[in-house]
DNA sequence: ATCATATATTTGAAATTTCAACAATATGCG
DNA sequence: CGCATATTGTTGAAATTTCAAATATATGAT
């Protein structure tokens, strides 16, 4: 640990736009579904995971992991979200410690209510910013990114340094 | 509010791994600053613009301004690093209702030990990723993007629809 | 079958964030 | 000046997140 490398201007000139941007436009989905519909951006993609599975049905585990997010967060998330009728729990017949989740008709029809919004949201935000060729231009490295990202050596765990 | 207009295959491509490369790398800079260094990722950025900030002296809202953040938070956050001795409150000269934020000797030397590894982090998750080229055809794009947010009424606040 | 270990989820308590109300001071106007 | 209103920051309580520990079930080896 020598010197370190800090970055110099051109690697700072995409780093922190690229997060400052990302954390502000969520911030902003965020506030706006908490405020019209009550939910909070995580409460809206399980939601929208859900309707997207199979019968409507995902477990614990799995919808952590498409959102990112430790079993414990969600399985809190659930609670609240089962509390206000918009997901219920079910037992799993093959694995005894599962639970499966469900998302209920309350629950499809407040993400119903809000999917509209929410999209013109993301447009006005993000998509109306950037030219067509700019999205084109962008995909490609953000899809490196994620390789990269999941290619990584279990970032999340001890990285002893 | 018509049919609403979904986004499409090329949209989702962009938007989808800019969000989510973006919450994922904060995440995980966020747990390696905990980790190692008992400090939040947000209390590392008030840390560093205080180390910035001429005299290390900022107000709580020019300091909430800069991590795009409320009052109200970042005072509770002070509360905590203060709590901790890595930041002083001291009563400001010219207006009897704001305090002014400095950063301790203590504070300065968490923030110099926790630096170099974020930076080498924030190398390793995001620029490492990404070839010169990438990283210099996305800085446009993002600085645009900066634009277009910073342009928008007001985003953050009640857009009846 | 029995034990040891792994996996899936839950739980509870502490830390943090949100939200709305509350100071305290500043500013502008009649 | 003296009031009305705007700023700046604080506070407290409720909601959420984090973290570590607990529970329950599964799996594999003996």
């Amino acid at each position: 640990m020598s010197e370190p490398r800090w970055l110099d201007q051109q690697e700072m000139a995409t780093w922190l736009p690229y997060v400052k941007n990302a954390a502000r436009v969520l911030a902003v989905l965020d506030r706006d579904l908490r405020r019209r519909h009550g939910i909070s951006g995580s409460d809206y993609e399980v939601l929208h995971h859900l309707s997207e599975a199979p019968a409507e049905h995902l477990r614990i585990g799995d919808l952590a992991q498409l959102v990112a997010d430790s079993n414990s967060r969600m399985s809190h998330r659930i609670d609240r979200l089962a509390g206000r009728g918009l997901v219920a729990r079910h037992a799993t017949a093959d694995d005894g410690r599962g639970r499966v989740i469900q998302l209920t008709a309350e629950g499809r029809q407040v993400l119903e209510r809000a999917a509209p919004e929410h999209v013109a949201l993301v447009r006005r935000l993000f998509v109306d910013a950037l030219t067509p060729d700019e999205l084109v231009a962008l995909a490609g490295p953000l899809a490196r990114l994620s390789r990269h990202l999941d290619a990584l050596p279990d970032a999340a765990d001890d990285v002893p340094c």
